[in-house]
RNA sequence: GGUUCCGUAGCUCAACUGGAUAGAGCAACUGCCUUCUAAGCAGUAGGUUCGGGGUUCGAGUCCCUGCGGAAUCACCA
């Protein structure tokens, strides 16, 4: 049982016993204390002060009393206002520490056989990667592990958008300015290569408009009829009639994008349990149409478009099938919907998708649930906030973006700047520095992306580079690298790491408060696996770091006379350490031994 | 215009879902390396939580309203 378990049911005990209230145990009040207080755990009374008869100070007096004489846990207590401190026995967080130390999955809940599909990074075929990507990406892989801590199966899958109108851009593009030109001619990674050629498109598009603007025709008019935007809307058709020489470029070109993900993906550490390819699946869903016409979900105009009613949910009309047949965006959707729970009878889909699509996947949802499929009460859309620019929105066609792959070649380089200035290489060899310097630098980048609610947009400044002090990953490393020092002395000392609990009569502050947030770990877990936000994971990992901190800085380990009280700190600077290197890997993050 | 989300220190973010005197980091200033890694620790300064009402023992958090910002409302994806 847990502590706040326990001390729960001995405040609903004393209740029960002081004033007759009847009260269940998990709706009590009990939260952390704050720290300019003594204590670990605060019952607030003015809840109970009602029914009690009693003002709230009274209350928390008497409680206070009942719990020192009856609860074995509590050792003394105070009282501010209606708020009651309770400070537990130094023994028990000992003891604690033992156990902790003692089970090596701590943290980690058994499987459930609940499983989870999450749907991660999704690109587009026709551009590299940029910082909102990688902001998905960390997002969504990082849901993914505190899921799978949380007791879940987990598949990851992505949506390849890899075809359309976008990337028939590049290929018409590629026609006509490529010379034949190849990745490997130009030394280019193959994503980049074919996103030079949306960028040409769009150069182009831009120069034929003004032509035909300039000969006399509105700028509408000439947005619609340029020859470059045609020969795009050409091909699509092309490629829809499945015309040789087109499925062929095709082919090439979307094997060049993939060639340069690869080696992005693998940077970042992404990998997929499964791929769905848009161009397998986006003639999916029209099955449904049919099913939904049938059970009079919706319904059909005279121009045979399809629609569905959604205005008793409080949204509009909504377009399902052109009437030229067609599918768009949602009928696609309907359709993989169907293909996932086929593919893994999950109790939870999750979307990692921008908000800019809030709209959209509420819609989806309810025509789901309309439609009766059981599965969409599981479904959610993490929702995030896009990854802005000082001067606004990034912007692929525009080239006003920050690109993935040079924002984490900069930080890699920032991370060997900061550790040669201050001279922490030593000892290391080319290879060790390098693989340092790159741990560091995602670190770094991760955590950035990471630690705000996802919800939230990011303002990312390029002038300022992502900082290495303070609230940073490179911290948090920091502090798993000091730890490792201290436990490889603790080895060339031969110290056992292991201590008697009964021996320490008292903790330092410090000390317990480490204790008490080890002790929190699986909490914390559960709670960013509800809300699907490992904020709340780079956060705990941080007071965690900074709290171990406080400690090393105020209490010396090895000057320490008492033997056992040294094993005492070496096992909390074990257990700490593993507990951060842990919380890390929840965020996608390495720490090192050494930096 | 309708809908949704957001607005907290100069800047970037927290606040355990309604609890105490709203906390961290950056930037500024002051201390602390002959000691286990100073990418650290301690301290000073910095606030009308966008404005105005309401709900209650208690509101940054819930409700109403005004202001500001973003997204979305396509036979686009």
């Amino acid at each position: 049982m847990t502590i706040d378990k326990q001390l729960r049911d001995s405040i609903s005990l004393g209740l029960s016993e002081l004033y007759d209230i009847q009260s269940n145990s998990e709706d009590l009040t009990l939260q952390p204390t704050r720290k300019e207080f003594q204590g670990t755990h605060t019952f607030v009374t003015f809840p109970v002060a009602k029914k009690a008869g009693k003002n709230p100070q009274v209350i928390a007096e008497e409680l206070g009393n009942y719990l020192t004489k009856n609860d074995p846990l509590t050792a003394s207590f105070q009282v501010v206002k209606g708020f009651l401190n309770l400070s537990l026995h130094d023994n028990l967080w000992l003891e604690k520490l033992a156990d902790i130390a003692g089970e090596p999955d701590w943290g980690q809940t058994p499987a459930n056989q609940s499983m989870a599909v999450v749907e991660i990074s999704s690109p587009n075929t026709n551009k590299p990667l940029h910082l909102g990507h990688l902001r998905n990406n960390f997002l969504g892989f990082s849901v993914c592990n505190i899921l799978e801590a949380a007791g879940y199966t987990v598949k990851k899958v992505c949506i390849v958008n890899d075809r359309g109108i976008h990337i028939c851009k590049s290929m018409v593009a590629y026609e006509k300015f490529g010379n034949g030109d190849t990745p490997e001619k130009l030394k280019v990674k193959g994503d980049h290569f074919v996103g030079d050629y949306y960028v040409k498109f769009n150069q182009e598009f831009k120069q034929q408009v003004r032509e035909i603007v300039a000969s006399g025709a509105d700028q509408k008019e000439a947005e619609k009829n340029a020859p470059i935007l045609k020969d795009a809307q050409q091909m699509l058709k092309n490629w829809e009639a499945h015309d040789p020489p087109t499925l062929e470029l095709w082919q090439l070109m979307n094997q060049w994008v993939y060639d340069g993900f690869e080696i992005t993906y693998k940077i970042i550490g992404a990998n997929f349990d499964q791929i769905y390819y848009e161009s397998d699946t986006y003639l999916l869903g029209k099955d449904i149409v049919n099913e939904g016409l049938e059970k009079g979900v919706f319904y059909k105009k005279e121009d045979q478009s399809v629609w569905v009613d959604l205005s008793q949910e409080g949204l509009d009309e909504k377009l399902i099938l052109r009437g030229d047949g067609t599918s768009v965006y949602i009928t696609q959707d309907l359709g993989t919907a169907d293909l996932r729970y086929q593919d893994f009878q999950f109790d939870r889909l999750v979307y990692v998708v921008g908000n800019e699509q809030d709209y959209h996947f509420n819609v989806l949802f309810k025509i789901l649930k309309k439609l009766g499929r059981a599965y969409a009460d599981g479904m959610y859309h993490l929702s995030y906030g896009m990854v802005d620019l000082p001067s606004g929105k990034m912007k692929s066609r525009e080239g006003t973006v920050v690109d993935a792959d040079q924002i984490i070649e900069e930080m890699v380089r920032t991370a060997e700047v900061h550790t040669r200035e201050l001279g922490k290489i030593e000892g290391l060899d080319q290879e060790e520095a390098q693989k340092l310097y790159q741990t560091l630098g995602l670190g770094a980048l991760k955590y950035f992306l990471t630690k705000v609610d996802p919800r939230k947009r990011i303002l990312f400044n390029p002038e300022e580079s992502i900082s290495f002090q303070g609230d940073t990953g490179p911290f948090i490393q920091y502090t798993h690298a000091r730890i490792s020092a201290i436990l490889r002395k603790a080895r060339t000392l031969a110290l056992p790491f292991d201590f008697d609990a009964a021996a320490i009569s008292e903790l330092h502050p410090t000390e317990r408060s480490v204790i008490y947030l080890l002790n929190e770990y699986p909490n914390r877990i559960a709670i960013a696996a509800s809300e699907f936000a490992p904020s709340v994971i780079a956060q705990y990992v941080y007071e965690l770091a900074k709290d171990y901190n406080r400690f090393y800085a105020d209490v010396s380990i090895f000057n320490e006379q008492d033997t056992n009280k040294q094993q005492f700190r070496v096992v909390l600077s074990a257990q700490t350490a593993r507990i951060i290197k842990d919380s890390m890997r929840l965020l996608g993050i390495d720490v090192p031994e050494r930096m």
